[in-house]
DNA sequence: AAGGCCCTTTTTGTATGCAAACTGCTGCTC
DNA sequence: GAGCAGCAGTTTGCATACAAAAAGGGCCTT
């Protein structure tokens, strides 16, 4: 045994260097995913200039496979490609999210006849397991787990339709959205009562009880409109008191 | 006047070499677009292994452009790419067109609802317009142009929905069936529906009748899946002899 | 002092170069 | 004869190089 530190230090090296089984992503597609959460999660937001090369610096990758990743970005529609002058973090207007929540009404609808129909019992067992878990992060008063539970149960949802291409328009449009519901402060009472429409959208879909899923669906849909909007009037005014605090 | 040809010399000199008004357009967006319609119009066949340096001769560019409409198509999803190993033309199952047209479904039944409340005196005129020009080449019989304006007119109606979000899922996924479609080898029984079903669909939306459009629009895209899955088993065929000629 | 022009610097768009991965073929082994 | 190792050629993925466009800034003009 010449080292012990030997087979950590292969691994770490493995990892790094090139991994073996993984089989190593390709750069622009990590790239991809690592802008995407930054602009969902709001790390990015909206209307930064997206400078090159900074970007490539920090994601460690050449502007190659950084501006195969914008213009992916571009086409999903979370970034705005200005020609010879650059990429801009896609600003939310509140016209457009009202378009995005109109158009993830109907998908939602659809996923909820579709999974009424198609979901196997281990989906809806999952669901089910999602739903107690959000519980307990609502009972606990965690909003950033349980955000994360919620948008967890809406694609299990949609993913119980058993429809590849609906999940896929559902998610690209879901981003958009999930940028401002990070930062969207939620009153006690608007949680306690959006559990309370989980519970019942839980409940119809235990019975495949397409109809009423359907409605539950849309009001519940209606209710978080009004809060991303509120969260982005919010969002808006800050800017705008930063930006004239500027001028004092 | 020292040179009669000058002027024609130098506008064609000022639209090869560069385009001073019209703003010349970025070399991979108009790739996207030239590789897109001639996947949409049948000349890259689903399937079809995509070199790229064959591709940049054709198109008249380098790798570097070209690669980033790739990149583009597939997150659009009309090609697939194999990491390491190349790009192809995505291919169409049936379930795919299946999930597709539930997808259209839930859009269009959305795109008339909204059209029947926000439409424009302008736009149903336009679309009535549209209509006639379809009845024209429905009487003479002319398949392809009648295709194009039934595009036109379904496109208009989700444009008059007033949705850009919409729009822009709406065409999307068109893009995907449409490559079938343009193969599609419609009876004239099934002709002749169509454009009944159209008129009732026109009637419906002077009416802004929301309800019967829904229900309107859903048939008539229930009969154009029939005719879709119709081709798409026929061209599944044609691939399937050929493949076994090669044999004898 | 305000505005515009020109020059420098930065940034973007495209082409090219290079290394890793894959493909296909030859020849060897069993 | 079937199958596989190994090598040559091709293709892909990424980095870099270069040219055109935009942004910034200083100087001059008015």
């Amino acid at each position: 045994m010449p080292n012990a530190m030997g087979d950590a230090l292969d691994t770490i090296a493995a990892e790094t260097v090139r991994q073996p089984l993984a089989e190593r992503r390709l750069l622009h597609e990590s790239a991809v995913d690592r802008l995407r959460d930054m602009i969902v999660q709001g790390v990015l937001t909206p209307g930064t200039k997206l400078n090159e090369r900074a970007l490539c610096e920090q994601l460690g990758i050449s502007r190659t496979p950084l501006r195969e990743a914008l213009k992916v970005l571009s086409t999903e529609g979370l970034v705005a490609l200005q020609p010879n002058r650059g990429a801009v973090v896609a600003t939310l207007t509140e016209d457009r999210v009202r378009e995005i929540f109109a158009v993830m009404g109907a998908l939602e609808a659809l996923a909820g006849e579709l999974a009424c129909r198609n979901m196997t019992a281990d989906q809806l067992n999952e669901i089910r397991a999602l739903h107690y878990q959000m519980l307990a992060h609502h009972a606990r008063g965690e909003l950033a787990p349980y955000f994360r539970c919620n948008q967890e149960i809406h694609l299990a949802i949609v993913e119980a339709s058993g429809n590849a291409t609906l999940v896929a328009s559902y998610a690209s449009l879901n981003a958009h959205v999930r940028r401002a519901r990070y930062m969207a402060n939620l009153s006690q009472a608007r949680w306690d009562q959006a559990v309370a429409e989980h519970e019942k959208i839980l409940d119809a879909l235990g019975r495949r009880d397409a109809g009423p899923l359907q409605d539950l669906l849309k009001n519940h849909l209606g209710a978080k409109l009004t809060v991303v909007l509120a969260a982005l009037g919010a969002l808006a005014d800050n800017a705008k008191e930063t930006a004239d605090a500027a001028y004092d």
